[in-house]
RNA sequence: GGUCUGAUGGCCGAGUGGCUAGGCACAGCUCUGCAAAAGCUGCUACAGCGGUUCAAGUCCGCUUCAGACCUCCA
Protein backbone atom coordinates (compact mmCIF):
# COMPACT_ATOMS: atom_id res chain seq x y z
CA UNK A 1 0.00 0.00 0.00
CA UNK A 2 1.75 3.51 -1.09
CA UNK A 3 0.44 6.39 0.66
CA UNK A 4 -0.10 9.20 -1.91
CA UNK A 5 1.54 12.30 -1.26
CA UNK A 6 1.95 13.57 -4.53
CA UNK A 7 0.60 17.09 -6.14
CA UNK A 8 0.53 17.04 -9.74
CA UNK A 9 -0.79 20.27 -11.43
CA UNK A 10 -3.47 18.28 -14.14
CA UNK A 11 -3.93 20.40 -17.01
CA UNK A 12 -7.71 19.44 -16.86
CA UNK A 13 -8.55 21.19 -14.13
CA UNK A 14 -6.07 24.04 -14.22
CA UNK A 15 -4.85 23.29 -10.90
CA UNK A 16 -3.02 20.87 -8.24
CA UNK A 17 -4.46 18.17 -7.38
CA UNK A 18 -3.16 14.82 -5.54
CA UNK A 19 -2.60 12.27 -7.42
CA UNK A 20 -4.12 9.26 -6.61
CA UNK A 21 -3.87 5.97 -9.06
CA UNK A 22 -6.94 4.06 -10.25
CA UNK A 23 -4.95 0.68 -9.48
CA UNK A 24 -2.70 1.60 -6.85
CA UNK A 25 0.06 0.56 -6.53
CA UNK A 26 0.13 0.05 -10.06
CA UNK A 27 0.49 3.47 -12.13
CA UNK A 28 0.19 3.76 -16.18
CA UNK A 29 2.20 6.92 -17.31
CA UNK A 30 2.07 7.86 -21.18
CA UNK A 31 4.25 10.96 -22.60
CA UNK A 32 4.40 12.16 -25.69
CA UNK A 33 7.74 11.45 -27.74
CA UNK A 34 9.55 12.39 -30.48
CA UNK A 35 8.42 12.78 -34.18
CA UNK A 36 11.69 11.08 -35.71
CA UNK A 37 12.72 13.24 -38.68
CA UNK A 38 15.74 15.40 -37.25
CA UNK A 39 18.18 15.59 -34.22
CA UNK A 40 16.68 15.55 -30.49
CA UNK A 41 16.97 19.62 -29.52
CA UNK A 42 17.31 20.85 -26.20
CA UNK A 43 13.51 21.10 -25.95
CA UNK A 44 12.61 17.88 -26.29
CA UNK A 45 15.05 17.17 -23.43
CA UNK A 46 13.24 18.90 -21.17
CA UNK A 47 10.26 16.95 -21.80
CA UNK A 48 11.81 13.99 -21.73
CA UNK A 49 13.96 15.09 -18.30
CA UNK A 50 10.74 16.27 -16.40
CA UNK A 51 9.21 13.24 -17.41
CA UNK A 52 11.82 11.04 -15.99
CA UNK A 53 11.28 13.16 -13.11
CA UNK A 54 8.17 12.09 -12.18
CA UNK A 55 8.84 8.38 -13.29
CA UNK A 56 11.98 8.28 -10.98
CA UNK A 57 9.74 10.11 -8.12
CA UNK A 58 6.22 7.88 -8.48
CA UNK A 59 9.07 4.93 -8.60
CA UNK A 60 10.14 6.11 -5.33
CA UNK A 61 7.49 6.36 -3.59
CA UNK A 62 7.13 2.73 -4.12
CA UNK A 63 4.75 2.45 -7.03
CA UNK A 64 4.89 0.20 -9.96
CA UNK A 65 4.87 2.47 -12.93
CA UNK A 66 4.58 1.37 -16.34
CA UNK A 67 5.87 4.42 -18.53
CA UNK A 68 5.03 4.84 -21.97
CA UNK A 69 6.64 7.16 -24.70
CA UNK A 70 6.15 6.82 -28.04
CA UNK A 71 7.84 7.04 -31.21
CA UNK A 72 5.98 9.00 -33.79
CA UNK A 73 7.03 7.71 -37.70
CA UNK A 74 4.41 8.08 -39.72
CA UNK A 75 1.53 10.46 -39.55
CA UNK A 76 2.96 13.98 -38.97
CA UNK A 77 2.32 16.03 -41.60
CA UNK A 78 4.33 19.04 -42.45
CA UNK A 79 2.90 22.38 -42.50
CA UNK A 80 -1.17 22.07 -42.61
CA UNK A 81 -3.05 19.14 -41.99
CA UNK A 82 -5.09 18.49 -44.74
CA UNK A 83 -2.57 19.72 -47.46
CA UNK A 84 1.08 18.80 -45.74
CA UNK A 85 3.86 16.20 -46.36
CA UNK A 86 4.48 13.39 -43.92
CA UNK A 87 7.52 14.09 -41.96
CA UNK A 88 9.38 11.40 -42.58
CA UNK A 89 8.40 10.81 -45.79
CA UNK A 90 9.59 14.63 -46.47
CA UNK A 91 12.96 13.39 -45.54
CA UNK A 92 13.36 10.28 -47.12
CA UNK A 93 12.59 11.88 -50.30
CA UNK A 94 15.09 14.26 -49.88
CA UNK A 95 17.74 12.05 -48.56
CA UNK A 96 16.50 8.61 -50.89
CA UNK A 97 16.31 6.78 -48.33
CA UNK A 98 13.97 4.22 -47.07
CA UNK A 99 11.60 6.44 -44.61
CA UNK A 100 12.31 3.74 -41.65
CA UNK A 101 15.91 4.26 -42.61
CA UNK A 102 15.14 7.63 -41.43
CA UNK A 103 12.97 6.73 -38.09
CA UNK A 104 15.80 4.39 -36.95
CA UNK A 105 17.92 6.94 -37.50
CA UNK A 106 16.82 9.45 -35.70
CA UNK A 107 15.08 7.13 -32.94
CA UNK A 108 18.31 5.85 -32.19
CA UNK A 109 20.01 9.63 -31.79
CA UNK A 110 17.03 10.35 -29.72
CA UNK A 111 17.16 7.13 -27.08
CA UNK A 112 21.38 7.69 -27.36
CA UNK A 113 20.98 11.24 -26.26
CA UNK A 114 18.69 11.31 -23.69
CA UNK A 115 20.28 8.20 -21.68
CA UNK A 116 23.27 10.23 -22.01
CA UNK A 117 20.95 12.72 -20.05
CA UNK A 118 20.25 10.12 -17.38
CA UNK A 119 16.99 9.71 -18.44
CA UNK A 120 15.66 5.90 -17.59
CA UNK A 121 14.31 3.65 -20.58
CA UNK A 122 10.59 3.84 -20.83
CA UNK A 123 8.90 0.60 -19.90
CA UNK A 124 7.67 0.37 -23.65
CA UNK A 125 8.47 2.39 -26.81
CA UNK A 126 5.99 2.11 -29.05
CA UNK A 127 6.20 3.21 -32.68
CA UNK A 128 3.12 4.46 -34.66
CA UNK A 129 3.90 2.50 -37.63
CA UNK A 130 3.73 -1.28 -35.60
CA UNK A 131 0.58 0.04 -34.45
CA UNK A 132 -1.54 0.66 -37.67
CA UNK A 133 -3.82 -2.21 -37.08
CA UNK A 134 -5.34 -0.23 -33.48
CA UNK A 135 -5.63 2.73 -35.10
CA UNK A 136 -7.63 1.86 -38.13
CA UNK A 137 -9.71 0.06 -35.63
CA UNK A 138 -9.88 2.71 -33.72
CA UNK A 139 -11.45 5.04 -37.07
CA UNK A 140 -13.53 2.46 -37.46
CA UNK A 141 -15.16 2.33 -33.89
CA UNK A 142 -15.65 6.46 -33.92
CA UNK A 143 -17.02 5.89 -37.69
CA UNK A 144 -19.35 3.28 -36.60
CA UNK A 145 -20.74 5.30 -33.33
CA UNK A 146 -21.31 8.28 -35.88
CA UNK A 147 -18.61 10.56 -35.11
CA UNK A 148 -16.60 10.44 -37.74
CA UNK A 149 -17.16 10.67 -41.36
CA UNK A 150 -15.50 9.13 -44.97
CA UNK A 151 -14.59 12.19 -47.35
CA UNK A 152 -12.58 10.98 -50.25
CA UNK A 153 -11.03 7.96 -49.07
CA UNK A 154 -10.38 9.81 -45.76
CA UNK A 155 -12.24 9.53 -42.05
CA UNK A 156 -12.62 12.43 -40.54
CA UNK A 157 -13.54 13.00 -37.08
CA UNK A 158 -16.72 15.10 -36.84
CA UNK A 159 -15.93 17.64 -34.55
CA UNK A 160 -19.74 19.28 -34.73
CA UNK A 161 -21.90 16.23 -33.91
CA UNK A 162 -19.41 15.35 -31.20
CA UNK A 163 -19.68 18.98 -29.35
CA UNK A 164 -23.60 18.53 -29.33
CA UNK A 165 -23.05 15.81 -26.53
CA UNK A 166 -19.27 16.51 -24.93
CA UNK A 167 -17.11 19.31 -24.50
CA UNK A 168 -14.72 20.05 -27.12
CA UNK A 169 -12.43 21.90 -25.54
CA UNK A 170 -12.46 20.58 -21.72
CA UNK A 171 -8.33 20.33 -21.99
CA UNK A 172 -7.24 23.53 -23.82
CA UNK A 173 -10.29 26.26 -22.72
CA UNK A 174 -11.30 26.52 -26.24
CA UNK A 175 -14.38 26.64 -27.85
CA UNK A 176 -16.14 26.37 -30.80
CA UNK A 177 -17.09 29.49 -32.08
CA UNK A 178 -13.15 30.30 -32.04
CA UNK A 179 -12.50 27.55 -33.72
CA UNK A 180 -15.22 28.49 -36.75
CA UNK A 181 -13.95 32.36 -37.16
CA UNK A 182 -10.73 31.21 -37.11
CA UNK A 183 -10.63 32.84 -40.62
CA UNK A 184 -7.33 31.56 -42.04
CA UNK A 185 -6.90 31.10 -46.11
CA UNK A 186 -7.82 28.34 -47.25
CA UNK A 187 -5.68 27.65 -50.49
CA UNK A 188 -6.61 24.19 -51.07
CA UNK A 189 -10.25 22.63 -51.48
CA UNK A 190 -11.05 21.17 -47.89
CA UNK A 191 -12.48 17.37 -47.86
CA UNK A 192 -13.26 18.16 -43.96
CA UNK A 193 -16.92 19.24 -43.02
CA UNK A 194 -15.93 21.62 -40.64
CA UNK A 195 -12.71 23.35 -39.94
CA UNK A 196 -12.01 21.89 -36.62
CA UNK A 197 -12.04 18.36 -38.07
CA UNK A 198 -9.11 16.14 -38.08
CA UNK A 199 -8.05 13.24 -39.81
CA UNK A 200 -8.59 9.74 -38.00
CA UNK A 201 -7.31 7.94 -41.41
CA UNK A 202 -5.92 9.63 -44.47
CA UNK A 203 -5.95 8.03 -47.98
CA UNK A 204 -2.77 8.31 -49.75
CA UNK A 205 -1.96 10.11 -52.50
CA UNK A 206 -0.19 8.15 -55.58
CA UNK A 207 3.27 7.42 -54.69
CA UNK A 208 3.41 8.09 -50.99
CA UNK A 209 5.76 6.45 -49.50
CA UNK A 210 4.38 5.13 -46.65
CA UNK A 211 0.84 3.14 -46.80
CA UNK A 212 -1.26 0.94 -45.85
CA UNK A 213 -4.78 -1.32 -46.71
CA UNK A 214 -7.76 0.27 -44.93
CA UNK A 215 -11.27 -0.50 -45.19
CA UNK A 216 -11.00 2.89 -46.76
CA UNK A 217 -8.39 1.84 -49.40
CA UNK A 218 -4.39 2.75 -49.47
CA UNK A 219 -3.63 4.94 -46.58
CA UNK A 220 -1.78 6.29 -43.29
CA UNK A 221 -3.15 7.09 -39.97
CA UNK A 222 -3.56 10.65 -38.70
CA UNK A 223 -1.32 11.67 -36.23
CA UNK A 224 -3.89 12.25 -33.18
CA UNK A 225 -4.70 8.47 -33.23
CA UNK A 226 -1.77 6.90 -32.16
CA UNK A 227 -1.29 8.47 -28.87
CA UNK A 228 -5.03 7.08 -28.59
CA UNK A 229 -4.77 3.73 -29.56
CA UNK A 230 -1.07 3.10 -28.39
CA UNK A 231 -1.93 4.36 -24.52
CA UNK A 232 -5.16 2.25 -24.44
CA UNK A 233 -3.15 -1.13 -25.81
CA UNK A 234 -0.94 -0.27 -23.27
CA UNK A 235 -2.28 1.29 -20.22
CA UNK A 236 -5.90 0.48 -20.80
CA UNK A 237 -9.24 2.73 -21.81
CA UNK A 238 -8.99 4.57 -18.49
CA UNK A 239 -4.99 5.34 -16.70
CA UNK A 240 -3.67 7.44 -14.80
CA UNK A 241 -1.31 10.22 -16.39
CA UNK A 242 -0.75 11.36 -19.88
CA UNK A 243 2.30 13.84 -20.06
CA UNK A 244 3.75 16.17 -23.40
CA UNK A 245 4.65 19.45 -23.70
CA UNK A 246 2.80 22.20 -23.94
CA UNK A 247 2.31 23.30 -27.37
CA UNK A 248 0.47 19.45 -27.85
CA UNK A 249 -2.53 20.68 -25.46
CA UNK A 250 -4.06 22.09 -28.20
CA UNK A 251 -5.11 20.33 -31.17
CA UNK A 252 -2.98 16.88 -30.32
CA UNK A 253 -3.97 16.19 -26.82
CA UNK A 254 -7.74 17.69 -27.08
CA UNK A 255 -8.25 15.58 -29.79
CA UNK A 256 -7.01 12.49 -28.50
CA UNK A 257 -9.53 13.01 -25.24
CA UNK A 258 -11.94 13.41 -28.39
CA UNK A 259 -11.42 10.15 -29.65
CA UNK A 260 -11.38 8.74 -26.77
CA UNK A 261 -14.22 9.76 -25.86
CA UNK A 262 -16.22 9.16 -28.71
CA UNK A 263 -14.98 5.47 -28.45
CA UNK A 264 -14.71 4.53 -24.80
CA UNK A 265 -16.52 7.36 -22.95
CA UNK A 266 -13.13 8.37 -20.69
CA UNK A 267 -11.01 11.00 -21.06
CA UNK A 268 -8.33 8.69 -21.36
CA UNK A 269 -5.49 9.90 -18.71
CA UNK A 270 -7.22 11.77 -15.64
CA UNK A 271 -4.07 13.76 -15.08
CA UNK A 272 -2.71 15.98 -18.05
CA UNK A 273 0.63 16.63 -17.07
CA UNK A 274 2.22 19.34 -19.48
CA UNK A 275 6.29 21.13 -19.21
CA UNK A 276 6.67 24.40 -20.54
CA UNK A 277 8.29 24.96 -23.59
CA UNK A 278 12.53 26.60 -23.57
CA UNK A 279 12.87 30.17 -24.76
CA UNK A 280 15.92 31.57 -26.89
CA UNK A 281 15.92 35.27 -26.35
CA UNK A 282 12.74 35.10 -25.39
CA UNK A 283 11.51 32.78 -28.23
CA UNK A 284 10.02 29.52 -27.64
CA UNK A 285 13.07 27.36 -28.89
CA UNK A 286 12.32 25.45 -32.32
CA UNK A 287 12.81 23.35 -34.55
CA UNK A 288 10.11 24.85 -37.29
CA UNK A 289 11.30 28.77 -36.10
CA UNK A 290 14.88 27.52 -37.16
CA UNK A 291 16.22 28.54 -33.66
CA UNK A 292 16.92 25.18 -31.82
CA UNK A 293 20.22 24.11 -30.44
CA UNK A 294 20.45 20.89 -31.05
CA UNK A 295 21.46 18.01 -27.69
CA UNK A 296 24.74 17.01 -30.00
CA UNK A 297 25.92 20.90 -30.34
CA UNK A 298 25.47 21.30 -26.61
CA UNK A 299 27.84 18.23 -25.99
CA UNK A 300 30.17 19.40 -29.18
CA UNK A 301 29.92 23.34 -28.69
CA UNK A 302 29.53 23.61 -31.73
CA UNK A 303 26.60 25.88 -32.53
CA UNK A 304 27.39 29.50 -33.45
CA UNK A 305 24.56 30.23 -30.12
CA UNK A 306 27.60 28.65 -27.93
CA UNK A 307 30.96 30.31 -26.37
CA UNK A 308 31.46 26.71 -25.24
CA UNK A 309 30.72 22.77 -25.06
CA UNK A 310 28.12 21.96 -22.15
CA UNK A 311 27.76 18.30 -20.54
CA UNK A 312 24.88 16.51 -20.88
CA UNK A 313 24.85 16.72 -16.59
CA UNK A 314 24.85 20.50 -16.87
CA UNK A 315 21.65 20.70 -19.10
CA UNK A 316 20.37 18.17 -16.92
CA UNK A 317 20.84 20.41 -13.81
CA UNK A 318 19.89 23.88 -15.56
CA UNK A 319 16.36 22.23 -17.03
CA UNK A 320 15.80 20.88 -13.41
CA UNK A 321 17.04 24.23 -11.80
CA UNK A 322 13.74 26.02 -13.20
CA UNK A 323 10.36 24.37 -12.50
CA UNK A 324 8.74 22.00 -15.51
CA UNK A 325 6.05 24.55 -15.84
CA UNK A 326 7.78 27.69 -15.86
CA UNK A 327 9.53 28.66 -19.70
CA UNK A 328 13.29 28.69 -18.86
CA UNK A 329 15.25 31.08 -20.67
CA UNK A 330 18.63 29.72 -22.28
CA UNK A 331 21.68 31.94 -22.70
CA UNK A 332 25.31 30.72 -22.19
CA UNK A 333 25.51 32.89 -19.10
CA UNK A 334 22.81 30.81 -17.44
CA UNK A 335 23.95 27.91 -18.25
CA UNK A 336 27.98 28.69 -17.20
CA UNK A 337 25.89 29.54 -13.57
CA UNK A 338 24.21 26.12 -13.74
CA UNK A 339 27.70 24.67 -14.69
CA UNK A 340 29.81 25.89 -11.50
CA UNK A 341 26.75 25.46 -8.90
CA UNK A 342 26.53 22.05 -9.95
CA UNK A 343 30.25 21.29 -10.00
CA UNK A 344 30.26 22.47 -6.48
CA UNK A 345 27.47 20.57 -5.59
CA UNK A 346 28.65 17.63 -7.37
CA UNK A 347 31.88 18.03 -5.12
CA UNK A 348 30.01 17.92 -2.06
CA UNK A 349 28.48 15.07 -2.32
CA UNK A 350 31.41 12.95 -3.81
CA UNK A 351 33.13 14.37 0.13
CA UNK A 352 29.92 12.72 1.57
CA UNK A 353 30.77 9.36 -0.79
CA UNK A 354 34.48 9.57 -0.19
CA UNK A 355 33.49 9.14 3.55
CA UNK A 356 33.49 5.31 5.15
CA UNK A 357 29.92 4.81 6.31
CA UNK A 358 28.87 1.23 7.71
CA UNK A 359 26.24 -0.01 6.16
CA UNK A 360 24.37 -0.18 9.14
CA UNK A 361 24.69 3.54 9.85
CA UNK A 362 22.94 3.99 6.52
CA UNK A 363 20.28 1.84 7.31
CA UNK A 364 19.84 3.70 10.32
CA UNK A 365 19.68 6.95 8.91
CA UNK A 366 17.26 6.14 6.05
CA UNK A 367 15.00 4.89 8.54
CA UNK A 368 15.15 7.62 11.01
CA UNK A 369 13.65 11.47 10.30
CA UNK A 370 16.15 12.97 8.17
CA UNK A 371 15.24 17.01 7.91
CA UNK A 372 17.28 17.24 4.51
CA UNK A 373 15.55 14.09 2.87
CA UNK A 374 12.05 15.13 3.88
CA UNK A 375 12.81 18.81 2.65
CA UNK A 376 13.57 18.06 -0.55
CA UNK A 377 11.24 15.26 -1.03
CA UNK A 378 8.39 17.71 0.08
CA UNK A 379 9.43 19.89 -2.41
CA UNK A 380 9.43 17.11 -5.40
CA UNK A 381 6.35 15.87 -4.02
CA UNK A 382 5.16 19.28 -4.83
CA UNK A 383 4.31 19.00 -8.04
CA UNK A 384 8.28 18.17 -8.64
CA UNK A 385 9.72 21.51 -7.30
CA UNK A 386 13.40 20.61 -8.12
CA UNK A 387 14.50 23.69 -8.33
CA UNK A 388 13.54 24.10 -4.18
CA UNK A 389 15.27 20.69 -3.58
CA UNK A 390 18.01 21.80 -5.39
CA UNK A 391 18.04 24.80 -3.33
CA UNK A 392 17.68 22.53 -0.46
CA UNK A 393 21.05 20.27 -1.51
CA UNK A 394 22.78 23.99 -1.44
CA UNK A 395 21.90 24.92 1.88
CA UNK A 396 23.51 22.05 3.69
CA UNK A 397 26.27 22.28 1.16
CA UNK A 398 27.75 25.11 3.59
CA UNK A 399 28.00 22.45 6.34
CA UNK A 400 29.69 19.66 4.13
CA UNK A 401 32.51 22.01 3.19
CA UNK A 402 33.12 23.39 6.10
CA UNK A 403 32.78 19.98 7.79
CA UNK A 404 35.63 19.12 5.04
CA UNK A 405 37.96 22.14 6.44
CA UNK A 406 37.47 21.13 9.28
CA UNK A 407 35.38 23.87 10.98
CA UNK A 408 32.48 21.94 11.81
CA UNK A 409 32.84 18.46 13.31
CA UNK A 410 29.85 16.05 12.00
CA UNK A 411 28.82 13.03 13.78
CA UNK A 412 29.10 9.99 11.85
CA UNK A 413 25.27 9.57 12.12
CA UNK A 414 24.90 12.93 10.84
CA UNK A 415 27.11 12.34 7.57
CA UNK A 416 25.11 9.38 6.83
CA UNK A 417 22.22 11.30 6.77
CA UNK A 418 23.16 13.51 4.45
CA UNK A 419 25.02 11.04 2.41
CA UNK A 420 21.53 9.52 2.01
CA UNK A 421 19.83 13.04 1.31
CA UNK A 422 22.61 13.17 -1.59
CA UNK A 423 22.51 9.69 -3.06
CA UNK A 424 18.86 9.89 -3.13
CA UNK A 425 17.44 13.52 -4.17
CA UNK A 426 21.07 13.80 -6.14
CA UNK A 427 21.36 10.85 -7.61
CA UNK A 428 18.12 8.60 -7.22
CA UNK A 429 15.86 11.02 -7.83
CA UNK A 430 17.50 13.97 -10.05
CA UNK A 431 19.10 11.54 -11.66
CA UNK A 432 21.90 13.50 -11.91
CA UNK A 433 24.82 10.69 -11.30
CA UNK A 434 28.01 11.33 -12.19
CA UNK A 435 30.53 9.15 -12.38
CA UNK A 436 32.96 8.41 -9.94
CA UNK A 437 36.53 9.69 -10.00
CA UNK A 438 38.35 8.85 -13.45
CA UNK A 439 42.00 7.12 -13.35
CA UNK A 440 41.43 4.87 -9.85
CA UNK A 441 44.23 3.55 -7.78
CA UNK A 442 47.22 4.36 -10.13
CA UNK A 443 46.13 8.23 -10.42
CA UNK A 444 45.90 8.26 -6.64
CA UNK A 445 48.85 7.06 -6.23
CA UNK A 446 51.05 9.29 -8.48
CA UNK A 447 48.78 11.99 -6.87
CA UNK A 448 50.24 11.26 -3.45
CA UNK A 449 53.61 11.26 -4.98
CA UNK A 450 53.60 14.72 -6.47
CA UNK A 451 51.76 16.31 -3.04
CA UNK A 452 54.22 14.39 -0.93
CA UNK A 453 57.22 15.90 -3.24
CA UNK A 454 55.28 19.28 -3.22
CA UNK A 455 55.33 19.47 0.47
CA UNK A 456 59.14 18.99 0.75
CA UNK A 457 59.40 21.41 -1.64
CA UNK A 458 57.09 23.96 0.38
CA UNK A 459 58.96 23.00 3.40
CA UNK A 460 62.41 23.73 1.87
CA UNK A 461 60.63 27.02 0.57
CA UNK A 462 61.56 26.11 -2.57
CA UNK A 463 58.26 27.96 -3.89
CA UNK A 464 59.09 27.62 -7.56
CA UNK A 465 58.96 23.92 -7.94
CA UNK A 466 56.05 23.81 -5.17
CA UNK A 467 54.60 26.05 -8.12
CA UNK A 468 55.21 23.98 -10.62
CA UNK A 469 53.52 21.41 -9.74
CA UNK A 470 50.49 22.91 -8.61
CA UNK A 471 49.92 24.76 -11.98
CA UNK A 472 51.34 22.32 -13.85
CA UNK A 473 48.88 19.85 -12.59
CA UNK A 474 45.67 22.28 -12.94
CA UNK A 475 46.37 22.80 -16.79
CA UNK A 476 45.65 19.38 -16.63
CA UNK A 477 42.47 19.40 -14.56
CA UNK A 478 43.96 18.07 -11.16
CA UNK A 479 43.37 21.09 -8.56
CA UNK A 480 45.74 20.62 -5.52
CA UNK A 481 43.64 22.18 -2.20
CA UNK A 482 46.47 23.30 0.11
CA UNK A 483 45.18 22.81 4.09
CA UNK A 484 46.86 22.83 7.15
CA UNK A 485 48.10 19.55 7.75
CA UNK A 486 48.90 19.03 3.90
CA UNK A 487 46.94 18.75 1.08
CA UNK A 488 44.47 17.38 -1.18
CA UNK A 489 43.18 16.99 -4.52
CA UNK A 490 40.27 16.63 -6.75
CA UNK A 491 39.16 16.68 -10.49
CA UNK A 492 38.51 20.29 -11.74
C1' G B 1 -8.14 39.27 -34.29
C1' G B 2 -9.54 35.23 -30.45
C1' U B 3 -7.97 32.30 -26.04
C1' C B 4 -4.49 31.87 -22.25
C1' U B 5 -0.06 32.67 -19.38
C1' G B 6 3.59 35.62 -17.44
C1' A B 7 6.35 40.40 -15.87
C1' U B 8 10.98 39.06 -9.36
C1' G B 9 17.70 42.15 -7.52
C1' G B 10 23.72 42.57 -12.70
C1' C B 11 22.11 37.42 -14.72
C1' C B 12 19.23 32.63 -13.96
C1' G B 13 15.42 31.37 -11.16
C1' A B 14 11.72 29.59 -6.34
C1' G B 15 7.92 31.19 -3.29
C1' U B 16 4.05 32.67 0.40
C1' G B 17 -1.13 37.53 2.50
C1' G B 18 2.86 39.27 7.73
C1' C B 19 9.71 36.15 9.87
C1' U B 20 15.98 38.27 3.67
C1' A B 21 14.49 30.77 -1.27
C1' G B 22 18.71 29.16 -3.85
C1' G B 23 22.44 29.51 -7.65
C1' C B 24 25.91 32.48 -10.69
C1' A B 25 28.43 37.15 -10.82
C1' C B 26 30.45 41.15 -7.83
C1' A B 27 32.89 43.42 -3.22
C1' G B 28 35.21 42.83 1.64
C1' C B 29 37.17 39.51 5.27
C1' U B 30 39.23 34.62 7.14
C1' C B 31 42.60 30.76 5.86
C1' U B 32 47.36 30.69 2.93
C1' G B 33 54.46 31.60 1.35
C1' C B 34 51.50 33.49 -2.90
C1' A B 35 47.34 31.52 -5.09
C1' A B 36 43.35 28.24 -5.73
C1' A B 37 39.61 25.80 -3.04
C1' A B 38 36.46 26.58 1.05
C1' G B 39 33.97 29.52 4.83
C1' C B 40 31.87 34.20 6.63
C1' U B 41 29.76 39.06 5.51
C1' G B 42 27.55 42.55 2.11
C1' C B 43 24.29 43.15 -2.38
C1' U B 44 16.67 43.02 0.60
C1' A B 45 14.21 42.75 -5.70
C1' C B 46 9.30 41.64 -6.96
C1' A B 47 6.51 46.16 -14.40
C1' G B 48 3.26 50.86 -13.56
C1' C B 49 -1.24 52.96 -11.35
C1' G B 50 -5.35 52.39 -8.24
C1' G B 51 -8.18 49.26 -4.62
C1' U B 52 -9.20 45.43 -0.51
C1' U B 53 -6.53 44.53 4.28
C1' C B 54 -3.92 46.00 10.65
C1' A B 55 -0.47 43.87 6.79
C1' A B 56 0.29 42.60 -0.58
C1' G B 57 5.44 40.73 -5.31
C1' U B 58 1.58 37.57 -2.82
C1' C B 59 -5.85 39.06 -3.47
C1' C B 60 -8.98 42.48 -7.02
C1' G B 61 -9.23 46.12 -11.14
C1' C B 62 -6.93 48.94 -14.95
C1' U B 63 -2.49 50.11 -17.95
C1' U B 64 1.99 48.83 -20.34
C1' C B 65 5.12 45.02 -22.05
C1' A B 66 6.39 39.94 -23.24
C1' G B 67 5.38 35.00 -24.54
C1' A B 68 2.39 30.58 -25.84
C1' C B 69 -1.70 28.44 -28.47
C1' C B 70 -5.30 29.26 -32.50
C1' U B 71 -0.98 25.49 -38.66
C1' C B 72 3.66 21.11 -37.54
C1' C B 73 6.15 21.58 -32.88
C1' A B 74 8.70 18.87 -26.53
Amino acid sequence: MVENKIQLHNTLSRRKELFIPLKSPFVGLYVCGPTVYGDPHLGHSRSAITFDLLFRLLKYEGYKVRYVRNITDVGHLVGDADGGEDKIAKKARLEQLEPMEVAQYYTNRYEHYMSEMGCLSPSIEPRASGHIIEQIALAKDILDRGLAYLSNGSVYFDVLSYAKSHDYGVLSGRNLDELQSGGRSEDYVSEKRFEADFALWKKADQGHIMQWPSPWGMGFPGWHAECTAMSRKYLGEQFDIHGGGLDLVFPHHECEIAQSMASVGTTGARYWVHNNMITLNGQKMGKSLGNSISLDEFFTGSSKQLTQAYSPMTIRFFILQAHYRSTLDFSNEALQASQRGFLRLVKGWSLLRGQEISPELLAAARGEENDLLSSCLEALRDDMNSPVAIAYLFDSLAVINSWDNGKVSLSKERLAQLRVAFDDVLGELLGLEVEASVGGDKLGVAMELLLAMRQRAKESKDWKSADEIRDRLLEAGLRIKDRKDGADWELE
